[in-house]
Order: structure tokens, then C-alpha cells, then sequence
DNA sequence: AAAAAAT
């Protein structure tokens, strides 16, 4: 029966147990251990823990390597280059090695040794620190509004839920999932000080290997849960091998995204958590020249996250290989499948070279789950554990929602009221980050042009800008420089912009998700936000939902819409309530054919008042507004 | 109907 990789691992993992909780001084009671053994166990110590790029050496002064766990685990590798004996880490020939050998066993004489200042894996170019720009640009502007990024105290009573079969337990500090001295000390500069919800949850889970379906915004520190342990993974894993004939690159992990901009923010994340770790992060996304990210690809590649168009052209020119891929990551499922990837994607993971489910660790986000993203999970995933995060608090304390009755012609002298009457509120006499969304391209361009003549310093994003422009764009706009952003749905979900202080949608969309979701790019990781919507009976379609949503938010609704949600009462817009979007989402397994073995038990007794949970209409009760679910 | 994504 248990035939698969990750069930492998698991296996691994337990039969280790009382190896690593008898070595183990981190934690302090059984249940943490018990937590901590699927974590730390499948290498012996911290100790002996060795680094990439050090592991290959083969001098009697290196640290102990290759633990028995980690032979195991080797052996259960797909076949593939990874899985290869010997060599370096990149391939870049013998000379090259000995000299990296040399250099980085020099330094090794401080005790720092691979987490040294100098631990760069190649000494002929150093990394570039991903963490050099912060300080001056963004903490500058917006000195003084708080240092951390993340409102911890809104953290705290967030609700989560998962299900599956022997589901690990939660850890409460980062300390219980020790990932060695790297990537502790890349936590220590991201300023993390303890995991939030979806890291508490997500980590132990993936650490054992376990594939994982969750529900969680970005804002919640997604990206950080599910690259902890895939860094982790590769690093204690054995030496990428690139062939030195071919031109193709192997990574061990894919990050898939939707648009360009989630990629780049993905990547950019990623290699602050994998700084110094000797883990490559690569991303490849369409609209940039192929040209450099090809040169990339060839320096090595652990960890690539990538939009799918540009990788299925990647793999068409065999530039890259799948067939080493052990932990495959799908972000925003839901909106790659609204944005037809559904054939790109089901090509990438099920018609190349990737190893099946089950053969490597699966983990898919997404908001909703209709029927398409089911079918996805149960062909892509294998044995998962189900995952739900709730918001950061809850969108009544956090984003205040506005509804204004205005006419399409009177909408831009509106606007400049707005933005006049909050010009004041900025930082530092600045502007406060304001993201306008409207309907077309063509309208975003218009309205960035008639700001921008008015003297507000505007630009836009949308999908008719080069991508050199759009880039300019959400920088400038990040950085404060240009605070007002017109931008069309490609900036609806998941771009994570701190500081947003308010959305305006002048054009409000058809459907009450893409609502949720662009109110949600602000009032993120705990911060308070505004949102301010033009309505008109050109949305009298959606009046109905979002009168609703209002309400659940404890948002004061106007009469005047209430009333035109009674005209429209027998329509609330498509996709008004899609099952999974409230709170929790739901485990369709518990519904399907594929209830499997064991896990009875568990789908009665979800500690959320289980009762609620397949009912479309229920899910009212127990956590603020469970209703008003920012999913990205 | 519009948006996004490979060239």
C-alpha cells in the first residue's frame, strides 16, 4: 500500500524517531518532539549538517557528511541526474571544483564555515545579497509605520483547519524546525520572529514529506511555508549534478505562478530564504529576453519558479529537464485555471519528463476549489493533507469598505477628490499608496494619462505594457515614487505591495471574487486599509453579492444599495459563494470516492465545528467573518 | 466582455 515516495519519507521519518528525539535538547514536551522528529530526523544532528556546496569534499577536515538518513533518502530519489554518484554540485569541471574546494576550506578556519559571510558557493561570483536594497527604499519612505512587516498580534486568533491522514502537528517557533545555520540566519534578516499560522502548519507537513492542498494568502507568508522545506530538502539532499555536455538544466523544484509579476515576487522571496545556502533559485517568465534567463539556467538551477507559457517553451527547446524535479509547487491554482493553463499545465506535470505523484512532493494553492481544481488535485497529488488558513484577522477590523453611487462620467473628478482629500494622510507629506483598479487596458491608460495631467504622479500596470514597463511601474509604485497605480486585474491577486493604504475600484468587476480579492492588496499581514468602490447601475449585477459582503464584513451598507440588491436579488453575480471560498474551504475528499483508508475518523471531528463544513450555506458561526475570505 | 500568458 504505501508505495509512494513521500510515504517513503514518512516511513523514514518515524522509524528515526527515537534517534532524533533522543538527541534532540530543542523541544521542550512530547508533543513537540513528536513534531520535531518528522522535521529534524532525517539527519542526524545539527551538527553534522553540511551545506550544498560543501558536501562533495572530500579532505578529512570537512564535517561528516552523508548521514545514514541521508543515503536513504538518496536512494529513493527518482532516477535522474540528482541521483547521480559523485561530482559537484554544478558540473563546472574539476578545476573549477578544487579551486571552490580551496578557497571556502581557507575560511572554514573561523568556525563559520559554510554560514560565513564569505560562503558563497562560487567564489568567482559572489551572490548577489538579496537583502541589500530594503533598508533604503521601502523602510525609508515608510519609516516610522512599523519595522517588522508583519502585524504579529493579529496572528493570534486565526483560524485553521486541516484534514488527512496523520496530519503533523503544528510547531509554535522556528526554533522547533531548526533548517540550519543559513537559513536561520536569512529568517533573522526577513525579521520573522516566530511562524505565522500557514508556516506553523505547512512546515512540519512538508518536512514530512507529506503532499499538501491549501488555502492561504499571500500576505500570510505562503511562499516562506512552502520554501522552508523545499530548501531544506535540496540542502540536505545530494549534489545537483548539471551535465556538463547538455545544455539542460534539472531542477529538483518547480514554482508555477499565473502572472510575470507572481513569479518575480516569488523569486525574489525565495532567494532571501535560500541566501547562502548554495541553493540556485532561477525564474522564467515570458515578456523578458530568453537570452538571460537561458544563461541563468546554465549556472545551475535548484529551486525554478516560473510562469507556464515560458517554461513549456523552455522545455520545447530542452533547456530544461523535469525529470529531477522532487517538489512540485502550484500557486493560485484557481487562477491559472481562469486564465486556461489548465492544457499548459497538465503538459508541463503530466506529458514531460516529471516524475508521477507520488514520486515527488506535490503542494497546490489555491482560493477556490470548483470542480476543475479537484480534479487537478486528485490527479496531481497523492494522499494529501488538506490545509486552511483563515485571513489575517478579519476583513471588518482590517479593510474598511466604502461603496460610492458614481456615474461613469463623473467618475475621474471623484477620484480627484479622493486623492486630494488623502494626500495629506501620507507619510512624511507623501501620498499614500493608492491602487486604482478599472475594467480595460485602453481605461487604465486613459485615466494614468489624465492623472498624470492633473499633477498626480500616476503609472499603471497592465497587459498591453512591455514587461520592462511593468516592472518600472510596480517598482516605482512600491517605492513610493509614483503612489498612485492604475492597474487592470493582472494586479488583482496575490502581488503582495506593502503599505497599500487604499484600493479604489473605479470600475468595479463582474464577479464578487475578483472583488475580495483586489480589496485585499491592502489591510495586508495585519494592517488596516481602505477600500473605496464606484458603483453604478452598470454593476447592478453585482449589487446583490456585495451588499452581502458587506454585511458579513460588519461594513455599513447604503440604502441605495440595498435596494438595488432587492431589484436583483435573483442574481448575485457568477460565482457568488463557489463552495470553497468561504472560510475553510472544504476537503472534497469527504464528499468523493477517494475518502480513503483511515481517515474516517478524522473527517468527523474537525476541531471547527465539522458540521459546517460541507454546507454551502453554513459557516456562519465561530471566527468574526469567516465569510469575507481574501484568498489569493 | 476583459484580462492574463510564449514568440
Amino acid at each position: 500500500m504505501r508505495t509512494s515516495w513521500a510515504d517513503s519519507v514518512a516511513n523514514a521519518d518515524s522509524s528515526a524517531v527515537a534517534v532524533g528525539a533522543s538527541t534532540s535538547t530543542t523541544y521542550a514536551n512530547a508533543a513537540d518532539a513528536s513534531a520535531a522528529s518528522a522535521v529534524a530526523a532525517p539527519r542526524p544532528g545539527r551538527a553534522s549538517y553540511v551545506p550544498p556546496h560543501l558536501r562533495n569534499r572530500t579532505a578529512s577536515s570537512e564535517p561528516p557528511v552523508p548521514s545514514p538518513a541521508d543515503g536513504s533518502s538518496a536512494a529513493k530519489l527518482p532516477p535522474g541526474p540528482a541521483a547521480l554518484s559523485g561530482g559537484n554540485r554544478w558540473g563546472g569541471g574539476p578545476s573549477r571544483d578544487m579551486g571552490r574546494a580551496g578557497s571556502v576550506g581557507g575560511g572554514q578556519g573561523t568556525g563559520g564555515g559554510w554560514g560565513s559571510r564569505s560562503g558563497g558557493w562560487d567564489r568567482r561570483e559572489r551572490e548577489v545579497n538579496p537583502f541589500a536594497n530594503e533598508d533604503e527604499t521601502t523602510e525609508a519612505v515608510f519609516d516610522g509605520r512599523d519595522t517588522t512587516g508583519i502585524n504579529f498580534d493579529a496572528y493570534e486568533d486565526i483560524p485553521v483547519e486541516t484534514s488527512g491522514e496523520n496530519v503533523p502537528p503544528p510547531v509554535s517557533t522556528f526554533s522547533e524546525i531548526d533548517l540550519g545555520d543559513a537559513v536561520n540566519e536569512n529568517i533573522r534578516r526577513c525579521k520573522y520572529v516566530k511562524p505565522t499560522p500557514v508556516q506553523r502548519h505547512a512546515i512540519p507537513i512538508l518536512l514530512a514529506g507529506r503532499d499538501l492542498m491549501a488555502c492561504a494568502q499571500t500576505g500570510s507568508g505562503k511562499t516562506a511555508a512552502f520554501c522552508f522545506p523545499i530548501i531544506s530538502w535540496i540542502m540536505r539532499g545530494p549534489p545537483a549534478e548539471r551535465q556538463r555536455v547538455s545544455r539542460t538544466a534539472y531542477p529538483s523544484a518547480l514554482i508555477l505562478s499565473p502572472t510575470r509579476e507572481l513569479s518575480i515576487q516569488i523569486h525574489e522571496e525565495t532567494r532571501k530564504f535560500s541566501y547562502q545556502t548554495g541553493v540556485r533559485v532561477v525564474v522564467a517568465y515570458g515578456g523578458a529576453p530568453i537570452n538571460q534567463q537561458l544563461r541563468e539556467l546554465e549556472r545551475g538551477v535548484d529551486i525554478l519558479v516560473a510562469t507556464p507559457g515560458r517554461l513549456v517553451d523552455l522545455l520545447e527547446r530542452a533547456r530544461v529537464s523535469l525529470q529531477s524535479i522532487r517538489y512540485l509547487a502550484l500557486d493560485e491554482a484557481d487562477r491559472m485555471l481562469d486564465m486556461g493553463f489548465e492544457p499548459q499545465i497538465r503538459r508541463i506535470v503530466e506529458q514531460m519528463d516529471m516524475p508521477g505523484r507520488g514520486q515527488r512532493q506535490t503542494m497546490l494553492f489555491s482560493a477556490t476549489f470548483p470542480s476543475e481544481i479537484q480534479r487537478l488535485a486528485s490527479d496531481f497529488l497523492s494522499n494529501y493533507i488538506f490545509l486552511a488558513v483563515g485571513r489575517v484577522g478579519s476583513s471588518t477590523d482590517l479593510i474598511a469598505q466604502r461603496v460610492e453611487f458614481v456615474l461613469d462620467s463623473d467618475k475621474r473628478s471623484h477620484l480627484m477628490d479622493l486623492l486630494h482629500a488623502q494626500e495629506v494622510n501620507g507619510a512624511h507629506g507623501k501620498q499614500a499608496l493608492t491602487l486604482v483598479f478599472v475594467e480595460t487596458k485602453k481605461g487604465a491608460d486613459s485615466l494614468e494619462h489624465w492623472l498624470c495631467m492633473n499633477g498626480f504622479p500616476a503609472t499603471t500596470i497592465h497587459g498591453d505594457r512591455t514587461q520592462q514597463e511593468r516592472e518600472r511601474a510596480l517598482r516605482a509604485f512600491k517605492s513610493g515614487a509614483t503612489p498612485i497605480l492604475v492597474a487592470t486585474d493582472v494586479a488583482a491577486r496575490g502581488l503582495d505591495i506593502p503599505h497599500v493604504a487604499h484600493v479604489i475600484n473605479f470600475d468595479l468587476p463582474n464577479d464578487i471574487d475578483d472583488y475580495v480579492h483586489r480589496i485585499g492588496r491592502t489591510g495586508r499581514a495585519g494592517k488596516s486599509g481602505l477600500a473605496t468602490a464606484f458603483f453604478n447601475e452598470n454593476n447592478s449585477s453585482l449589487a446583490r453579492s456585495l451588499a452581502e459582503l458587506m454585511q458579513e464584513a460588519n461594513q455599513e451598507v447604503p440604502q441605495w444599495l440595498s435596494r438595488y440588491a432587492v431589484a436583483r436579488s435573483s442574481y448575485g453575480g457568477r460565482n457568488r459563494r463557489t463552495g470553497g471560498a468561504r472560510f475553510g474551504g472544504r476537503d472534497f475528499r469527504r464528499d468523493s470516492s477517494s475518502r480513503s483508508v483511515g481517515g474516517g475518523d478524522y473527517y468527523g471531528g474537525s476541531g471547527y465545528g465539522g458540521g459546517a463544513y460541507g454546507a454551502s450555506s453554513g459557516y456562519s458561526g465561530g471566527y468574526g467573518n469567516p465569510g469575507l475570505s481574501a484568498w489569493d
